[in-house]
RNA sequence: GGUGUGAUAGCUCAGUUGGUAGAGCAAAGGACUGAAAAUCCUUGUGUCCCCGGUUCGAUUCCUGGUCGCACCA
């Protein structure tokens, strides 16, 4: 694991090389086929040099999620252990990451027409209505949360829609037993260095044409998975709220916080063992997980 | 060269009727259980351009300088 831009792609392909090994990718946006310049998927050749799962395996048109994620990625890893010792899960995304290795609590599907009409309730009757909402089917949670973020309240609130109990019975942050042992291996460079491979990356993604792909991915601009840095700001500047330069501005900033997430989300975690990412040995890392 | 005008946080600027200053953005830190590349929270000491002067006290007023901008030659 590691931010943005700072260079598991091409270290994780040496070490499945090594290990004879396939990756499993964790990465959010990487899984979408029609998001491949944007999202710094590996290229066909990289593909070629080492079997990947969920790199391009769905469409945005999807309602792909963390959730769905775990299922199908410990069924993909319970199949490939009959084969091989070890298997290298490659990925910056935070909740993907936790899915496996963590596991979530149990909780029900929510009906769509449940999850449309709380959104539709934050709309029209606002955040105040929810955290209003909130406060009675589920004290405890009320108190804990972040009761200004609306997307958190949100899902707090269709599922006790759903279900008629409280939320924070069913979300118990119990760590699920995986039948493998898992070692962490975190990539990491000073601060200056890794924003300046963000910013050296988007111009690199602009000159393989990242304008083109999200003009054709235009149409879909509504969906979830368009909500990502790379794509959300050229869709703005399609719209004309500003121009080229800004967007690109918007893009390497964006980036950047998104980086700077990560590495907040990680560093809690003290499983991690770190290295950084410009003068790391492949053995080092084989010595970790041998 | 002359006249006018400006110089305050990394950037753009506000402000102090004289008691050493605050917004936006940037940046930093944090939260996170099925949208997570999402969503949200917290954080503002800086020679107030420089040298003098007036004053108990100057970033604020005054003289001079430096640099920027505009206009005139």
């Amino acid at each position: 694991m590691g931010p943005t831009a700072v260079g598991k792609t091409e270290l994780s392909l040496c070490l499945a090389e090594v290990l004879h090994c396939p990756i499993i990718s964790a990465d959010s946006r990487q899984v979408y086929k029609e998001m491949r310049i944007g999202t710094a998927a590996p290229t066909e050749q990289e593909l070629k040099r080492v079997k990947h799962f969920f790199i391009g395996s769905h469409s945005v048109e999807e309602n792909y999620s963390a959730g769905q994620y775990e299922q199908e990625a410990l069924s993909v890893i319970e199949k490939l252990f009959e084969q091989h010792d070890t298997l290298l899960l490659v990925g910056g995304s935070m909740m993907y990451i936790d899915a496996v290795c963590k596991g979530f609590d149990e909780m029900p599907s929510i009906d769509p027409e449940i999850r449309h009409q709380v959104r539709e309730d934050f709309k029209n009757k606002g955040i105040e209505y929810l955290q209003e909402e909130l406060k009675k089917r589920d004290p405890d949670f009320y108190e804990k949360i972040d009761l200004c973020n609306h997307q958190r309240l949100m899902r707090a609130i269709e599922v006790c829609r759903q279900t008629n109990m409280p939320f924070s019975e069913l979300r118990k942050g119990k760590v699920a037993e995986r039948p493998f042992q898992i070692e962490k291996i975190g990539l990491d460079l000073p601060r200056a260095e890794l924003y300046s491979r963000i910013n050296k990356r988007v111009d690199q993604m602009l000159e393989e044409g990242l304008l083109e792909e999200a003009k054709t991915l235009y149409k879909y601009k509504g969906l979830n998975a368009l909500n990502t840095v790379g794509y959300k700001e050229l869709f703005a500047y399609m719209d004309g709220e500003y121009d080229f330069e800004e967007a690109v501005r918007l893009i390497k900033q964006d980036s950047r916080h998104y980086a700077k997430r990560q590495l907040t989300w990680f560093r809690a975690d003290k499983d991690v063992r770190w290295f950084n990412a410009d003068s790391v040995k492949i053995d080092e890392i084989i010595q970790c997980i041998s």
